[in-house]
RNA sequence: GGGUCGUUAGCUCAGUCGGUAGAGCACCGGCCUUUUAAGCCGGGGGCCGCAGGUUCGAUUCCUGCACGACCCA
């Protein structure tokens, strides 16, 4: 099904015009970008040596330059800095899950190694503290003389920094504060950071900062990770659900001869062997329904995207999507699927059929709204949108609602289309099913029962967001190659997202394809909403960025 | 594409009605053997996003640009 499910949308976006990058280089210098202003060689790095060619990084080489020194006096100790592997015992929630309940000032005779990340230290003279943090969490780390040895303690407390990633291994006991410790016997450099930890207390908080230098974020921002962890939830649900159900997980080309399946600007890439251009997918869709041909009856994939438009916090050229086709069933089938799908998904991250997304509410509980996309528009507007294209747009104008010039000469789908966007779709909050698209901007689906001008399209609205698109899937041949034809045209007059007509796929269908539903789910908008983050960039591990 | 706001130390942020700047954390040195954002004393660290303009003088005012956030189309 995708039309145009992904963050990438349907029409109306647009690429800015390429931005040539200053060789200088334009953005900010940060201490953990290695170099500033200068160029991007590769290799460098003595920043003894380099001291001269770079003015105003003095600050920033004092901090990794003290760390330097502190690597050095590591090797000149015969520590390896960087060693093969540790051998933990526990993480710090498993200590925590053996020995949560003890009271102040025990001592347990266990002794366990941990490793793991140093996020904080208090040094208080012949005892230091340190938090040592691993995925599960965190664990104090106590250190003295008497636990590891005079000149052992002297030693590591001169060399140990903020973010060096360390191993511990000691008896679990709690101090007389209560807090869970580890009284380090042992401790082993497992990494040695080199740079700055952000601010203990405020953390990272600059978003481009936070973009730009994801495992720094992540590293100190837990609820980056959080947001990480549960699309992992996610997916897996939605692996399960489909799987449970019969569908087979399958794989098809990225690198395709002809893009299709939605309305998108391609990226174009080269083979070199094949001296020809090939584009990256902006759908699966064609290649999942060939599978039908073939068969396979329920098939799904999940997998990246690309549309070369523009950049926002709803859409990032590549993106991640779920297309699902079933044999013998329609888009009512896929409704049904998307329910059930979407509610699993949101059992899982929250625990109920409700979660709040930027301060309001969603009710997931099921059934969801379903309402025809021309009623909603009409309702929108005030206007007759059943009316011919040059009489809607004069109604539209007399009600002092512009629509851009490009959309005017037609189809009138794509004003209906545009309607929908700007006026109705930031009040579909709870789930909601908008039905029946004109069949101009369908070229994929299926007409709709008793209403030729109309297919059997829905897409899936949630927190004013495009979610879904799914169809009944157009299985005529004979009709499919006129849509094409029809989108050729389109293309013919200036429109570079109408679809391509693709004659493999016409002969395949030409073997007769099942009647079937077929659904695209845009991952990183359902992500989105259901981790509560307000930009797609939030739950990308790693988002693209000018 | 348009508008608004932002960009100051590695991080989080103040500030300068125009006279080249400060705090906390981090860093370096000293004290400190049960801390929890430990504490105390001392120190280093800034092309105040970039480029132009106005001015005796611009980090501050103006314009443009870059990047970012939000809103609108």
């Amino acid at each position: 099904m995708d039309g145009d499910v992904g963050p990438a949308g349907g029409g109306g976006s647009f690429a800015g015009p390429d931005r040539d990058r200053l060789p200088g280089g334009t953005g900010p210098a940060h201490p953990w970008e290695g170099e500033a202003g200068g160029g991007a060689g590769p290799g460098r790095e003595d920043p003894l040596r380099d001291l001269g060619n770079r003015e105003g990084l003095m600050a920033e080489l004092d901090l990794v330059l003290a760390r330097r020194e502190k690597l050095a006096r590591l090797r000149e100790r015969g520590i390896d800095p960087y060693p093969y592997a540790f051998s933990r015992t526990h993480t710090a929630e498993e200590v925590r899950r053996k020995f949560g309940d003890l009271p102040p000032a025990q001592h347990t005779g266990v002794e366990v190694a941990v490793a793991g990340r140093i996020m904080a230290l208090r040094r208080m003279g012949r005892a230091t503290f340190a938090d040592l943090h691993d995925r599960s969490g965190k664990i104090q780390i106590f250190a003295t003389p008497q636990t590891m040895g005079q000149e052992a303690y002297e030693f590591w407390l001169e060399v140990l920094d903020l973010g060096d990633i360390v191993g511990a291994r000691g008896e679990v006991f709690t101090t007389k504060t209560g807090e869970l410790s580890i009284a380090a016997r042992e401790l082993a450099m497992l990494a040695k950071s080199l740079r700055p930890l952000p601010e203990k207390w405020h953390g990272l908080k600059d978003v481009e900062t936070r973009y730009r230098e994801r495992a720094l974020d992540f590293l100190a921002n837990p609820k980056a990770r959080e947001i990480l962890v549960k699309r992992a939830v996610i997916l897996r649900t939605i692996r399960n659900y489909l799987d449970e159900r019969g569908f087979i997980e399958v794989e098809t080309p990225i690198l395709q001869p002809i893009p299709g399946g939605a309305s998108a600007r391609p990226f174009v890439t080269y083979h070199n062997e094949l001296e020809r251009n090939l584009y990256l997918r902006i759908a699966p869709e064609l290649y999942l329904k060939r599978l039908l041909v073939g068969g396979l009856e329920k098939v799904y994939e999940i997998g990246r995207n690309f549309r070369n438009e523009g950049i926002s916090s709803e859409h990032n050229p590549e993106f991640t999507a779920l297309e699902a086709y079933e044999a013998y069933t329609d888009y009512e089938g896929m409704m049904e699927l998307a329910e059930g799908l979407i509610e699993a998904c949101v059992l899982a991250v929250a625990g109920t059929n409700r979660l709040e997304y930027q301060g309001r509410w969603i009710d997931f509980s099921r059934p969801w709204r379903r309402v025809p996309l021309l009623e909603l528009v009409a309702e929108a507007s005030g206007c007759d949108v059943e009316k011919p294209l040059p009489e809607l747009l004069a109604d539209l104008e007399r009600r002092g609602i512009s629509v851009p010039e490009h959309l005017k000469r037609g189809p009138k789908g794509k004003v209906i289309e545009y309607l929908l966007e700007t006026c109705a779709e930031k009040n579909l909050w709870d789930p909601t099913f908008v039905l029946d698209y004109p069949l101009d901007i369908s070229p994929l689906a299926k007409r709709k029962r008793e209403r030729p001008d109309l297919t059997e399209r829905f897409e899936l609205y949630i927190a004013g967001r495009e979610v879904a698109n799914a169809f009944s899937e157009l299985n005529d041949p004979e009709e499919q190659r006129e849509r094409f034809l029809a989108q050729e045209k389109l293309r013919a007059q200036g429109d570079e997202e109408a679809q391509r007509i693709d004659e493999e796929f016409l002969r395949d269908l030409e073997l007769g394809m099942p009647p079937a539903g077929g659904i695209g789910i845009g991952i990183d908008r359902l992500v989105m909403i259901l981790t509560d983050s307000p930009s797609i960039r939030e739950v990308l591990a790693f988002p693209l960025l000018r």
